[in-house]
RNA sequence: GCGCCUGUAGCUCAGUGGAUAGAGCAUCAGCCUCCGGAGCUGAGGGCCACAGGUUCAAAUCCUGUCAGGCGCACCA
């Protein structure tokens, strides 16, 4: 594990401490309790706290105050080299004030450890399973569709970075009904008769259609000449968005070719689970909780959409080596299916909790604040493919991003391609753009941005340096947070937080020396003016180290913001 | 009717049982001789829907009420 070096420092000085104090007698400890270490809301509190007083006054019977002043008098002679102070606060609270060395060492890790920096071993040795986007191979994919192409994505990057194994995939329903009644519809226009019932509508029907009636070949499947079509669009458009799956499962090949449907069906008549009743083929779902038994084979003899589900998911689990955990991105207006597919999972003799399904709302697309009026019955869709054109993939997720994703989004198109503060995406890639255009002026001027080895941290004795460093040491423990909860939105507000406390920075102070004669050295580099003139705001004297020491400090922000958004899957460009 | 989700600043939303609940937008008041103003600073604004409960401690957990969304197919 990897919660960053200040953390894991604390942590285990905190830890001594406790154990000292259980050796000298004065803590019973008879069980060790979890140390927790939040940031306190205000600095005034310190860098560090732990309330691992207060959970520990019930067991030692003293109170909560007590027992921090005994740890914190534990805390501070033997590590005067981790913690400048160890204060008691009530009701039990005990705020740890960091030494600035420690901070500074986190500059010095991020950049040894570059692009890795926030790595850790938290998911090391275990193999999630994660489907997303999975859109039936009907249409082309909406708005919907590119939120949970945004999450997925976002999600299997936060995974690996914390050294999960993640295999992505998508499931086509290439099979049933609603391909029948696409290529169905498709067949109707070419035949220039009506619809047929709960068909489908669109322009892109009528492409289709098109290509079709010019199709060099007879076709002896419209159904799966179509779905192919429409599959090489969605590949398309996920390529164009930058996601990529390790595999494509078919529900037809996969499933109904290959027999799995009806082996997983007899797994679970073996189980017991399996019934008939009104000639049709029940799940008995309610063994497990679900509110009512499910078909799975209809009358007809056709199976149902759960039948291949669960077939799927008996394929997923089964896979060798077994994956420790599956994840299923679902638009939230399949929430009610949780039950019943945690309900095959455990008739197949695997805990519940071994499939985590994460639902993702609905996205109101607007424009300038009006919403964009779609109807699905009419075939109105706004596609991915369209916002993407418009306002570009990096914007696209990242707004995906900004909120939990079983939270309606409001995505406004004209906000998304603004330029400006106002836009999260563009607030963020700034952050970026802005250092390495620093240092663009810098090279110019022929100054170096210095390795952190050669930098004297010590000039860097401002609050308003510890405000940008501190977010970086806490940048660990956000991914492995965000990785546990499984919601990558944490990191899109993490970013703007940190991308905001650059903007301050570099407005409160001058990073590089200021070019008042426009004269040139003798190495064609613009000469700095003397050092004594060179009073920047709020009358802080710029020195060459101060320079250098900011210069080293932006860049491994820059880092940070980099990876992040790497993690989101947006781009952190040079220049905007 | 039953189930799931959501009620937090005017709006959109963060907030893994801990201190005086935060951000962006909007509003108002400021900030460009100099590294990118695509930026920054400040102010106002809250019975965290409501009522009980658990806890040393609740926006957070439990119960109920109210409001909104979604789902309740031998559709997917």
């Amino acid at each position: 594990m990897s919660a960053g070096i200040v953390r894991e420092t604390v942590h285990s000085t905190l830890q001594k401490a406790l154990k000292d104090a259980k050796t000298a007698g004065d803590l019973e400890l008879t069980t060790l309790p979890a140390l927790v270490l939040d940031v306190p809301k205000k600095s005034a509190w310190g860098d560090l706290a732990t309330t691992v007083a207060m959970n520990l006054s019930v067991s030692e019977r003293r109170a909560p105050m007590e027992i921090a002043q005994i740890i914190s008098k534990h805390l501070l002679p033997a590590h005067s080299d981790v913690l400048a102070r160890a204060d008691v606060a009530p009701p039990g609270y005990i705020n740890l004030t960091v030494k600035r060395d420690l901070w500074f060492r986190v500059l010095a890790e991020i950049e040894t450890q570059g692009e890795q920096y926030g790595r850790s071993t938290l998911g090391l040795g275990k193999r999630v399973l994660l489907e997303f986007v999975s859109a039936n191979p009907t249409g082309p994919l909406h708005m919907g569709h590119g939120r949970g192409a945004a999450v997925g994505g976002a999600l299997a990057n936060l995974l690996r970075h914390v050294s999960y194994d993640v295999s992505t995939e998508y499931y086509i329903n290439d099979a049933g009904r609603q391909v029948r009644l696409m290529a169905a519809s498709v067949t109707a226009v070419n035949n220039q008769t009506s619809l047929p019932e709960d068909g489908y509508q669109g322009a892109y029907i009528h492409d289709l259609a098109k290509q079709l009636r010019a199709f060099p070949q007879p076709v002896p499947n419209v159904a799966h000449w179509a779905c192919a079509r429409l599959l090489e669009g969605i590949k398309a458009d996920l390529q164009a968005f930058n996601i990529t799956f390790d595999r494509w499962f078919s529900e037809q090949k996969e499933l109904f070719d290959s027999g799995a449907v009806d082996q997983a069906l007899n797994v679970l008549r073996q189980q017991g689970y399996l019934f008939e009743q009104d000639g049709a083929l029940w799940f008995r779902s309610t063994a497990f909780g679900d509110d009512k038994d499910r078909v799975v084979k209809k009358q007809d003899g056709e199976y149902t959409y759960l039948a291949s589900d669960i077939a799927y998911h008996l394929s997923k689990l089964k896979r060798e080596p077994q994956y420790d955990l599956l994840i299923n991105v679902w638009g939230a207006d399949h929430h009610g299916y949780i039950p019943r597919m945690q309900a095959a999972v455990e008739a197949f003799g695997y805990p519940k909790d071994r499939l985590k399904v994460i639902l993702v709302q609905i996205v109101n697309l607007l424009r300038g604040g009006q919403r964009v009026t779609m109807s699905k019955r009419a075939g109105e869709m706004v596609t991915v493919r369209e916002v993407f054109e418009e306002v570009g993939a990096d914007a696209a997720k990242f707004i995906f991003l900004t909120r939990r994703a079983d939270s309606q989004l409001d995505f406004d198109l004209e906000l998304a391609k603004q330029q400006s503060a106002e836009n999260p995406v563009y607030y963020v890639q700034y952050a970026h753009a802005r250092v390495a255009s620093l240092f663009r002026v810098a090279r110019e001027r022929g100054i170096d941005v210095p390795v952190t080895g050669s930098v004297d941290w010590s000039v860097l004795n401002s609050p308003d340096d510890l405000d940008l460093i501190k977010p970086l040491a806490e940048y660990p423990a956000l991914l492995e947070a965000s990785a546990q909860a499984l919601e990558p939105h944490r990191l899109t507000y993490y970013l703007q937080d940190l991308a905001g406390r650059l903007h301050a920075y570099y407005y409160k102070h001058r990073i590089l020396p200021p070019v008042l004669e426009r004269e040139l050295d003798s190495q064609d580099h613009l000469k700095p003016v003397a050092q004594e003139a060179d009073q920047g705001r709020k009358g802080e004297v710029l020195t060459p180290a101060l320079t250098a020491a900011r210069l080293c400090l932006f860049r491994v922000v820059q880092t940070v913001i980099r990876n992040g958004l790497g993690i989101l899957g947006v781009t952190a460009p040079e220049r905007m």
